[in-house]
DNA sequence: TGGAAACCATAGCATCGCTATATATTGTGG
DNA sequence: CCACAATATATAGCGATGCTATGGTTTCCA
């Protein structure tokens, strides 16, 4: 298999696949196929069969998750970022609900790691600078607050996103955020509203009412 | 064969088909029944169909949730009881990893929120008596402090028993309930002691490392 | 005891992911 | 420029899936 396999035939089946499963149509061998010229044989000429589709679906959608985390400017206030960060990473899930499930319902293989790795690297790099700035108390250890952030964050996502909670549940990002950095040694009041800048900073912030969204 | 009525082959499937879950192998319809006397048709007078048996398996794991929260007592100290709740919200995420994921991962109906609801209401009462006993300020609503210990509690186990995460980062509990008990009012050493109690009450606490279980 | 209702076994259908084989396409050495 | 080897695609088919139709068996109750 050393030639150029035709690439775009590849991320063509990936997005069809993504769009497939935001209009709820089952993604099937042969319904993910039927009407782009490609045959079924292409499928595993590019993927390797139906798990690798479902494969390169998870890193889209980790890619997807990493372009909206980059589009979070590092300003001075680090806590701003990270609760940015956290408030980006909810859009994301928010916006690719089903993406976001495939994301995290398959087991974890190194690739998808990596992927992970990468975004909470975001993260991690926030609460070093927050700590670093003087915001949180020299112990504390930015691994540990970025995955404790990323706990809050997945399980928002999860219990919105995928689960029985209402959107309007995204709400809790706020208190919980600031309680968590208000523990790590934030001020409280300047706490709440550096998270309060943060959380209405991305592009499409996840509380507020979507546009023509009805409940 | 023979046959009497069988209310008891229910139960039956739904144990098995739970058994089989947890032994990772693929439950179908006919792996299902194969080995148990009953045949495929039953599936379909006692479920109506595989749907039926998923939406019985989601049921089992939130009966078996609901025994294992029953099992956590009241005692005086409200912020106590309510880390227990969470520790053994965990517990019983982490014995039950497959049976959690099922219970999840489709679209909630009225049986599954009434489920839901229920469970969650235990963490209400604990944050209600909380708040009550003086350790929450009087204007902390029980049901979203609840709700918001849930998200805690989902994010992790959704994380460490369907995700990448490694058992031991269970242990970010309890900074996490500590913050938000904290953030609602209680004094900060006294929580710490609270926390600490609750987490290591249940019967198998989920921090700790299991007996035998190797990395 | 007889009839009605509930229950179950068998067979078969459409579809699923996947594979084997044959054909078309492409790249390369002479 | 052509013949050949390697790769990609197309077709057909296999085992297995969930599900349904149909007819036979069992159970219950009047």
């Amino acid at each position: 298999m050393a030639r150029t396999k035709n690439p775009a035939a590849r991320s063509l089946l990936i997005e069809r696949a993504a769009q497939m499963l935001r209009s709820r149509e089952p993604v099937t061998l042969r319904s993910l196929v039927a009407g782009t010229g490609v045959s079924t044989m292409a499928v595993y000429t590019y993927f390797g069969g139906m798990d690798g589709v479902w494969k390169a679906v998870r890193q889209e959608g980790f890619s997807r998750l990493a372009v909206r985390l980059a589009t979070v400017t590092v300003s001075a206030d680090a806590v701003r970022d990270l609760t940015a960060l956290g408030s980006a990473y909810l859009s994301n899930a928010l916006d690719n609900p089903d993406l976001y499930r495939v994301m995290f319902d398959a087991t974890f293989d190194l690739e998808d790691s990596h992927a992970a790795d990468q975004s909470l690297h975001h993260l991690v790099r926030a609460a070093e600078r927050a700590r670093d700035s003087g915001r949180f108390r020299g112990d504390v250890d930015p691994l540990e607050l970025a995955t404790q952030s990323w706990t809050i964050g997945h399980g928002l996502a999860s219990l919105v996103a995928t689960g029985p909670l209402p959107r309007q549940m995204l709400a809790h990002g706020v208190p919980l955020l600031t309680a968590l950095f208000v523990s790590a040694g934030d001020d409280p009041g300047r706490c709440r509203s550096s998270v309060e800048q943060g959380w209405n900073l991305p592009s499409s912030p996840p509380c507020d009412d979507a546009p023509g969204e009805k409940a």
